[in-house]
DNA sequence: ATTTTGTTTTTTATCTACAATAAACATTTT
DNA sequence: AAAATGTTTATTGTAGATAAAAAACAAAAT
């Protein structure tokens, strides 16, 4: 019924309004519309509720804090997150089930009507989608679930180890006083840290494993690389939530492989980050195989 | 004003219109769709049409061909493109316009008016389309042109160069009854029969180096260079197009590295492969790089 | 029994409309 | 004059509607 939901407000709302201090001045609308990320528009939107809910008293330039937001002050979750959130997530868990089968066909209006929401916006969401390789289309026809098969976990392994010897190779070639090095020994520590208290944090690894190869690859420069690992990620992130078996001994072995491909890249030595680049590939890939649900063969 | 254009008709209709010779008899509807790659209540519109404008008699299974279909009887082209295709040829020749100068905003309302569609079937061309590298959007704001600077004829060109790498060592592998060799004969014969002919032909090679890149990739199996050499070949496709000096000198040098790459191949060594390979990928990205728009830098 | 034709239903492709958001323009304040 | 606020305009994001095209179902013919 309604053309477009305010999440971007509301989503902005929560997130200044949990920050405010009372008897504070706020600053210029321009430099909170920066702090946020959205227009101007929306940040003076965000101030006219807070002035209507009484939680700032704003008067031009004048914008005190009168009293600390409550959570009753807040919008609900289920109404800030964007719609492309809310599509992807109910998408992933759809073909992560167990009955999603590869080969099954994919249906946009159904898609669209559990989801609550428009065609259109189903529609463009599996067009971004697509190139992730799990899905596909034939032309005035539907779209059909490839899954994540063997064949699909192999063909992503080979790009993902091209890709990434190739950044790994560049980082090795960063001048010495560059970013990257303070952060990969930021990362580094992080990783020893993360090592001393392993039972309990283990759980955390996949976002520094993210973080960490996020930062090679940033290395290459490349847009293409940059766009695949996003398309890694996101895959990752979901697929993991389902295949959680043997995480502990699967990420204290990593961590150790990270740590030996961190030093060869401070060494600098190509040959040694060649050796321990190809060796975390190795095992990732076997990770990544063992993590298939049991079935899934190709079915077309 | 119309929900959806009947292109797929027309076109089809057309095509098998010209095909159609007096006093032969047609196959049945399943056999007709599946030789147009239509569904059979298109074919059934197809023959229906045949039949009113008197080209066929149609009676059930019994479809008899009256006459033969002048020019007269067909669509005019404007209205067999499908709306995608409009739209990429229109898209493509404002990017490669001399005044498109990265950095520029692409505004979805103005180019759908321009063009003379809708929104919606611009914003999912351009989704699709971003997956070339060529534009980004920022989120609730518009699209911006990154242009076919440096930076991006240098990242296409990585990419392509280790993938192409990946997909000659695959092809090396093939087993020697597969067909890929079978094929490979076959675009060797063509290259000699160009280079033969050189001065005629000279223009014809583009489409011969895309087949024979195509035929090598196929080789590996990937979903993703698959996909990326898509992009490669739309992106070409157009940008050559607009860059035709010395193409005669240009292909005749890639017809001998080509020559020298398959003989290598079909030697199955993988030294050789590998160096002759890297030889091609060397001036194909020297051309790549000379046919680039003169002021073409990055203004972001 | 399988294939073909006839008919109906489902699904996709595309248009239009409109609220949310961003961006531009105008006025005021420092 | 530069920056902030006030106001208006432009643009994007999404829903809903509908014709084209595909797919499913039903009846007839080989």
């Amino acid at each position: 019924m309604v053309a477009r939901q305010n999440t971007v407000f509301k989503e902005a709302y929560n997130r200044y309004a949990v920050a405010l201090r009372t008897d504070t001045a706020l600053p210029s609308e321009p430099e909170i519309a920066a702090q946020l990320g959205v227009s101007r528009s929306t940040a003076r939107a965000i101030l006219t509720r807070l002035s209507e809910e009484g939680i700032i008293r704003w008067n031009k330039r004048q914008k005190i804090v009168l009293r600390q937001p409550t959570d009753h002050d807040l919008f609900p979750s289920e109404e800030t997150d964007s719609l492309h959130d809310i599509i992807e997530r109910s998408f992933m868990q759809r073909i992560l089930a167990d009955d999603a089968a590869p080969g099954m066909q994919i249906n946009e209006l159904e898609l669209a009507r559990e989801i609550g929401t428009g065609t259109t916006s189903v529609r463009e969401f599996l067009i971004r989608f697509s190139r992730f390789g799990l899905i596909e289309k034939r032309p005035n026809s539907h779209w059909t679930l490839k899954g994540f098969t063997r064949e699909f976990a192999l063909e992503l392994a080979d790009v993902r180890e091209m890709f990434e010897l190739h950044s790994a190779a560049e980082f090795g070639r960063l001048p010495r006083d560059s970013q990257g090095w303070v952060d990969l020994a930021a990362i580094r520590d992080e990783h020893h840290a993360m090592l001393a208290d392993i039972n309990q944090r283990f759980k955390d690894f996949s976002v520094l494993d993210e973080r960490f190869h996020l930062l090679i690859h940033r290395a290459s420069k490349n847009r293409f690389i940059a766009d695949f690992y996003d398309a890694i990620a996101i895959v990752f992130h979901y697929h993991y939530q389902w295949n959680k078996t043997a995480a502990r001994q699967r990420n204290e072995r990593a961590i150790h492989e990270h740590l030996d491909y961190i030093a060869a890249l401070e060494s600098g030595d190509q040959a040694a980050i060649e050796t321990a680049c190809r060796a975390h590939l190795h095992s990732a890939r076997q990770t990544l195989l063992q993590s298939l649900p049991q079935i899934a063969t190709e079915t077309t």
